[in-house]
RNA sequence: GCGCGCAUAGUUCAGUUGGUUAGAACGCUACUUUCACACGGUAGAGGUCACUGGUUCGAGUCCAGUUGCGCGCACCA
């Protein structure tokens, strides 16, 4: 190579991808025409928390979509990527509230609603949307002036029109429930907010006396705080043990309260004493219990988990589990406590909140869900929308046929306020766009806006259509809704996918997206999920300036399996450091021999005589890599394309392709020197345009350093590469022996390094070696393109000679091509020799055995289809000539 | 309890409809700083594909069961 090097010798990833970035964003790549005549393919990112920091689950999910947005546009699509961020009601407004308290020494109550939400606002405008400012440094090319925000006007309007329209169809509804209630975020929450976790507690057994004195009943629970509410102790009718005491009288210990004896059969007879503690207003099958048997309904709880004065003095304002610990206490001091038994249930939290949710009995908006889930659980049913995997159909469907009303109203004030007023006098509630001017039943001017707020996910769901500013049927609504592709986490099935399909069924008449690609969750190198609690999940930011943005993109795609967690650590960025690094040393090296062929993109012209056997089997190799790539990239198999590529260019390509052209590249006056460059231009850029979804940065740089692209091109703009036709191929000379006969070769070159390798000879020492070929068609092969063999052989000179008898002492190499003879006098070790021909002899005799077994299986050659039983007997003819080979070197050695 | 997933080399994992001698990366051993790349090259060691049975001419692959691990849903207070 000249002093003056046009590539540095490493790949150094920092300024190119920072130089790409902005250009493409600049010259406006990534922006969709909706005027457009090309065929439309669109993705909506699933808008992550407007307070988030990106993380390994986004470089995934987001990579996967830029994989599908730059792989269409290259078909000739007019891609639409488009981003945006979610309010997250709970989360966002939890986060203002700790730097309003950190920073101000303020709540939100100090200031206000209205105050507040200004606050919320000015936090956004500041520190919100960092998560889209990162999306930059991996690399996503979403279509940025289209950026959307669930709260932003035209979604916000969405919203409304679709909570009228859903009120208006009688599919909201306002409903006196038991739900979930998040004490730390004083909010009611929908069930899909609560996680289960199991957590070892107590199981408490407490007397209750009967009126009259005779005897008591004992009830197990795990919620000894929530007695003082208790209206009712039930049984099941059939429970011989209390049948005849069924409508007598207890009384409710410290209370004092009587309550009655109720038969119901809810009731397990089989657990604990078979008699429950009935506490309507804290429990949800007590509270459908006491609907049934007109029970008092006593709230003994406040809004934070404190007890309220229903408790009683003695424990008001106490914390429920500090409360819990008193009323045992108390109990026992009153002897009322029997016993206490370990006891493992599981406990729900809140999501957000990570506290223990409190049932709670509230007014709440519900949306009806039966209606709404019908059509979209058919819509997967029939294969409208696909699921990869599959097998997430049968969570959907379970969920979709167990689907509950669901809990749409928050007790916050970030979100979309519920366009509901109530009439101050008559308490009439209507539902409209702005606030009626006076109550359409009684005619009072004084209305209330409901001060609650919808659940975040009321706003998402309508994601794929609200941000083409529907209701309006806008340009881009009618030309790039329905989308094409959803990639999202399979945790937000429920949250996010069922009820996009559910809400685009219904207000777009059409379902949102074709495929749903359910990504893996990446998980630490010990199988444990990334979290901040365990501080090990790493920034991407680093590990992009660590290794660079393609190397951590192909490394995650590449190491993530369609459906399976990952295990990532950052030392597995390696993988595709190296493998950048390796491409940009192609290019160095394809520089070194003079800039591209002017006619690089096409074969056009060339015919069989114009190429070596190595030509044709790389144009082969390529061509099948260029349809499966394809292929795959059609059907999510993004890692499978990944060590596609991966192997193809570093075993391939690298290790014998451009080892194969350095002598010619070499030799000056080569006649085949300008074909044989053509070749390697038409492979490299081919491979580059393959590989560009995944690793956009590096290969379009070195597509530019090649000359492939014009300055102010890119290779974004590229069309994909389309797979040569047979008639092409066998214009080129490339046959079905092509790969075969290529892949013999190697072999019998890396049997002659093996015997290089045991006696330590250097591949520069030149050796004078003798083939002799398997048959006539290895002979006519083995015969051309001396110079390419002679610089792989390591040899200088080779005898292609049938029936050659050596008559020295040499070394050996046997293959299915042939059998090489290396003259090694005075280097060779016959023990040693002898001991490697007899390990060789032995792998192969009991291959051969295995195949002569199968042969003379009857059924076997009967049965399996006949090129089986054919390729099984040419492995008989090539493997007793191996072994043939072998025997004679070992009789020459007297062995 | 119901449903789903996983078990392949020392480690992390590929292995598409059953069909050559089960692959890769990292790690390991030997050689190699040779003019693309030491983020490199060449060669090598290393696997009863969790277990048991079945289907088949043929099973890592399909079926049933067992064991172990993980996840989701639903729960009896």
């Amino acid at each position: 190579m000249s002093e003056e090097q046009i590539l540095s010798k490493a790949y150094d990833p920092a300024e190119v991808e920072k130089k790409w970035y902005s250009i493409w964003e600049n010259r406006g790549y990534f922006h969709a025409n909706p005027k457009s005549s090309k065929t439309p393919y669109t993705i909506v990112i699933p808008p992550p928390n407007v307070t988030g920091i990106l993380t390994l689950g986004h470089v995934l999910n987001n990579t996967l979509q830029d994989i599908l947005i730059r792989f269409e546009k290259m078909n000739g699509k007019e891609t639409c990527w488009v981003p945006g961020t979610d309010h997250a009601g709970i989360a966002t407004q939890a986060k203002v509230e700790a730097y309003l308290k950190k920073e101000k020494n303020l709540t939100r109550y100090d200031l206000g609603r209205e105050k507040f939400l200004e606050q919320v606002w000015a936090w956004k405008e500041k520190y919100g949307g960092t998560i889209i400012k990162q999306l930059r440094t991996i690399g996503s090319s979403c279509d940025w002036p289209r950026e959307r925000f669930t709260m932003d006007d035209g979604l916000s309007n969405a919203v409304k029109e679709v909570f009228i329209r859903l009120y208006e169809k009688g599919l909201i509804y306002k409903g006196h429930r038991i739900i979930n209630w998040c004490p730390k975020s004083r909010t009611a929450l929908s069930d899909e907010e609560v996680n289960y976790k199991e957590e070892k507690g107590h199981l408490w057994y407490f007397r209750y006396p009967f009126a009259d004195g005779s005897g008591h009943v004992i009830v197990a629970t795990t919620r000894p705080e929530t007695m003082m509410g208790d209206t009712a102790v039930a049984v099941n009718p059939e429970d011989e043990r209390y049948k005849d005491k069924i409508g007598k009288k207890l009384i409710l210990p410290i209370v004092g309260r009587e309550i009655e004896l109720v038969a119901d059969s809810y009731v397990e007879k089989d657990f604990g004493t078979g008699a429950v503690k009935i506490t309507p207003a804290h429990d949800p099958n007590d509270y459908e219990l006491g609907l049934r048997h007109n029970l008092e309904v006593i709230n003994i709880m406040n809004d934070d988990g404190t007890m309220n004065a229903a408790a009683g003095a003695e424990f008001e304002g106490m914390d429920r589990y500090v409360c819990r610990k008193a009323v045992v206490a108390k109990l026992e001091e009153l002897g009322c406590l029997d016993h206490i038994e370990d006891y493992t249930h599981q406990v729900g939290y809140s999501e957000r909140g990570d506290v223990p949710v409190e049932p709670r009995l509230s007014d709440q908006w519900f949306v009806k869900m039966e209606p709404l889930a019908a059509p979209a659980l058919k819509a997967v049913e029939d294969g409208r929308i696909r699921f990869y995997p599959e097998r997430w159909v049968k969570t959907y469907r379970h969920w979709m046929e167990n689907i509950k009303d669901w809990c749409i109203s928050r007790q916050l004030w970030w979100g979309h306020r519920i366009p509901a007023y109530t009439c101050d006098k008559c308490g009439h509630i209507m539902v409209a766009r702005d606030m009626p001017s006076a109550c359409e039943k009684c005619g009072c001017d004084k209305l209330t806006q409901e001060s609650d707020v919808l659940d975040t996910w009321f706003s998402s769901w309508l994601w794929p259509f609200s941000v083409f500013d529907w209701p309006r049927q806008s340009e881009e609504l009618k030309r790039f809704f329905p989308t094409q592709s959803l990639v999202t986490g399979p945790d937000i099935i429920f949250f996010w996918v069922a009820r996009m399909i559910m809400a685009s069924l219904e207000f777009m008449g059409d379902i949102p997206f074709k495929d749903v690609y359910f990504t893996s969750i990446i998980r630490d190198e010990k199988g444990r999920k990334m979290s901040k609690s365990l501080n090990n999940s790493p920034d991407p930011l680093e590990v992009v300036k660590q290794y660079g943005a393609d190397a951590l993109r192909f490394t995650i795609i590449y190491i993530a399996p369609v459906g399976q967690d990952i295990r990532y650590s950052n030392e597995k960025c390696e993988i595709g450091r190296n493998f950048a690094n390796k491409i940009w040393n192609v290019v160095r090296f394809r520089l070194s021999q003079g800039p591209a062929s002017a006619d690089w993109m096409s074969l056009d012209g060339l015919s069989s005589t114009d190429l070596r056997a190595d030509d044709q089997w790389i144009i082969a190799r390529l061509n099948q890599v260029v349809a499966s790539v394809t292929e795959g990239l059609r059907a999510f198999r993004f890692n499978d394309i990944c060590k596609q590529l991966y192997d193809f260019i570093w075993s391939e390509f690298c290790d014998w392709y451009l080892e194969s052209c350095k002598p010619v590249f070499r030799e000056a006056d080569s006649q085949g020197k300008g074909n044989v460059l053509r070749v390697f231009d038409y492979c490299l850029g081919t491979f580059l345009r393959l590989l560009h979804p995944v690793m956009p940065f590096v290969t379009d740089e070195l597509y530019h350093q090649m000359g492939f692209a014009a300055e102010e091109s890119s290779i974004m703009l590229s069309a994909w590469p389309t797979a040569l036709s047979d008639e092409t191929l066998a214009k080129l000379g490339v046959t079905v022996d092509t790969v075969p006969m290529a892949e013999g070769k190697f072999e019998l070159i890396r049997a002659t390094r093996t015997i290089r390798a045991t006696y330590q000879i250097a591949m520069s020492k030149a050796l004078d070696m003798v083939i002799v070929p398997t048959g006539e068609k290895e002979t006519a092969y083995l015969s051309k393109d001396m110079l390419t063999l002679k610089s792989l052989f390591g040899a200088n000179t080779i005898t292609v000679q049938a029936g050659y008898q050596p008559d020295g002492p040499c070394g050996v190499a046997v293959s299915g091509m042939g059998t090489a003879y290396i003259p090694l006098a005075g280097i060779v070790n016959v023990e040693e020799e002898v001991k490697r021909l007899r390990k060789q002899e032995a792998e192969w005799e009991a291959y051969l055995a295995g195949v002569r077994r199968k042969l003379s299986n009857e059924n076997f050659v009967a049965r399996a289809p006949k090129e089986v039983v054919e390729k099984e007997r040419e492995h008989i003819t090539e493997f007793e000539e191996k072994l043939c080979r072998v025997r004679e070197q070992l009789k020459s050695f007297g062995a």
